[in-house]
DNA sequence: TATTGTTATACTCTATAACTATA
DNA sequence: TATAGTTATAGAGTATAACAATA
């Protein structure tokens, strides 16, 4: 028996038994895929994700929303700015020092439509497995994260 | 009962449901670990993956390479040219337009020293999953890969 | 015509250090 | 002193288009 070839016509490489591997892989297919499905909204992946905190969370800091998403201070600037540029959130002046941020009207119609595409693109990649493997993967992901998840140093 | 809030006193977002967001986050913990474990090597993990396919492959080029890993073309040439400056690989003209790759002594124990850093930050991760856990991982990932995993278009 | 390596360039995300104005 | 937001800058990876030399 011939060792399996890819379309590269090399054979497998071992690192295809590394998790890190494999799990750099496949996220960035499902990034790319993700990219392709947010492109005509014009929002690129990181954007829609703190837009989708915001709204869960009316009021939060964008120090916060970094926090959540493990985006550091200084790259949730950029961020929150095209959202504010858009029209998409709104500020309130908090404390002085730090902003309350909420969804706008313009923004509530961008994070439903985000949802049903998100939606769409999750179902592509769920589909592949039964349940007990999806459960699987969401019990071991997270704990992935739990081994080193600080956003800030 | 509360909800269950993180470190950064928001309550976790609904994005924590998605396989892709979940992917994400986990595959950048596990990159963060491999750069600081090769850090000291002075090898970028795009470099030392790529010198792994070399040394599993000896005499493929550096388009091939780059299919294995899904790295494109134009993006192979800066990572080559940084093998080739330190002496880890070398060429043989092959065909007039590609070249056989191969690791050198030098990039051979570079090898050797990039594994047994790979195997400690595998097993750091690994160590969280029991054998059944790590099974399903490792059969469902490149399950996500073979959605769409064209390195060129 | 197609392929290999290359150049040039831009985009996305990430990382660090330092500043300001508040608290 | 510590925190929120900011600026500036660099690094790493990825994407596209185009070209020369070769097949």
């Amino acid at each position: 028996m011939q060792p399996t070839r890819s379309a590269s016509g090399l054979p497998a490489t071992s690192l295809d038994r590394l998790l890190g591997y494999q799990l750099r892989r496949a996220s960035a297919v499902m990034m790319a895929d993700l990219a392709r499905e947010l492109a005509d909204l014009e929002m690129r992946p990181a954007e829609v994700t703190a837009l989708l905190v915001i709204g869960e969370n009316p009021g939060c800091s964008q120090t916060e929303v970094g926090q959540v998403l493990g985006i550091k201070r200084a790259n949730m600037v950029p961020i929150i700015s095209r959202l504010m540029d858009r029209d998409l959130i709104d500020r309130e002046r908090a404390d002085g020092r730090s902003h309350a941020l909420r969804v706008t009207e313009t923004g509530a119609a961008v994070v439903a439509d985000a949802l049903a595409r998100i939606e769409r693109h999750e179902a592509r990649f769920s589909e592949l497995f039964d349940a007990a493997t999806l459960d699987a993967l969401h019990a071991a992901l997270p704990l992935i994260r739990g081994q080193r998840d600080e956003a800030e140093g």
